[in-house]
DNA sequence: TTTATTGCAAATAGTTTGCAAGCGT
DNA sequence: ACGCTTGCAAACTATTTGCAATAAA
């Protein structure tokens, strides 16, 4: 087997070390959605591909920031928005908070823990809703999300 | 049975006139929860109290100014925020869109059409969340909100 | 006449956009 | 080289606040 079968390719995840690559992967993720693999673009996507988190875009930025590696928090905003669009997340609002973003973007539900604006998740299989009532004319259902608002308990 | 026994009260929702005024039990809703009922947050409480609604701020603002009925619309958001505290509005958030208030403050549920921004409630008998998953220690549940999202049927 | 409330304008917060400079292909 | 992307600043939208003027009790 010589190399040149096995042909160098960020699609396939593998560096030049023979090594695969978060790197690598992440430009591979970038560029199945027509996004250019940016240096910005990688450093926000590496802080949430493949991660579980809920994050809004000033997080992102103090974060990436704080990393030293330098970006504008427009770039942040309009990277997510980029994002969002590619399906990579997903934006949630909760009143009194700004925007979240949800890297889980398949079908789930949320604890909102109202006095702290803290979000976790809850995986779909853990929760039924049933009884769907009849929907408007014309329209069928994208998804049904449920959000389990906590309060700290009285003592 | 002399007047005198009867005494005019705006808090029995009685007009000097013996007729029961709207305008009246606002006033006398108002005091109960400690606001004093001026004509800015009557002529407000009017369009909201006893309605079925959702509306901004700004739709408020533009219909009481349409009336001739002036206020500022910092004036409206204060006051939908008194209101928010006395429990006689709830805030409501959805992605994209400014902050909704809705009327009914009661357990229910929503409709929410992504593509025109349009909020239709769901009363809460008419669904229901079973398999309710553990939540974290020290919370208790506040109420749990499930929107189901509706999307123009393709053609 | 005392105290709460309003209006305005300005402050703040969150987010988007225009355009010249820079980077990925 | 070419065209997409970035950064910045400025625009924009949504909302809150400070304070003098006003209205309710």
């Amino acid at each position: 087997m010589s190399t040149d079968i096995i042909p160098i390719d960020d699609a396939r995840m593998i560096e030049e070390d023979g090594e695969p690559s978060r790197r690598a992967c992440l430009k591979a993720i970038l560029r199945m959605t027509g996004l250019r693999p940016t240096r910005q673009r990688l450093d926000i996507a590496d802080r949430l591909i493949g991660r579980d988190r809920h994050v809004t875009a000033e997080d992102l930025y103090v974060e990436v920031a704080a990393a030293g590696q330098d970006l504008s928090l427009a770039t942040v905003y309009n990277t997510l928005r980029q994002f969002q669009g590619s399906g990579l997340v997903r934006e949630l609002a909760f009143e009194g908070m700004r925007s979240m973003f949800d890297t889980d973007t398949s079908r789930h539900h949320h604890f909102f823990l109202t006095e702290e604006a803290r979000i976790i998740d809850i995986p779909a299989h853990c929760l039924a809703v049933t009884d769907l009532p009849g929907i408007p004319e014309g329209y069928e259902v994208d998804r049904v999300e449920v959000v389990v608002r906590l309060q700290r308990k009285a003592l």
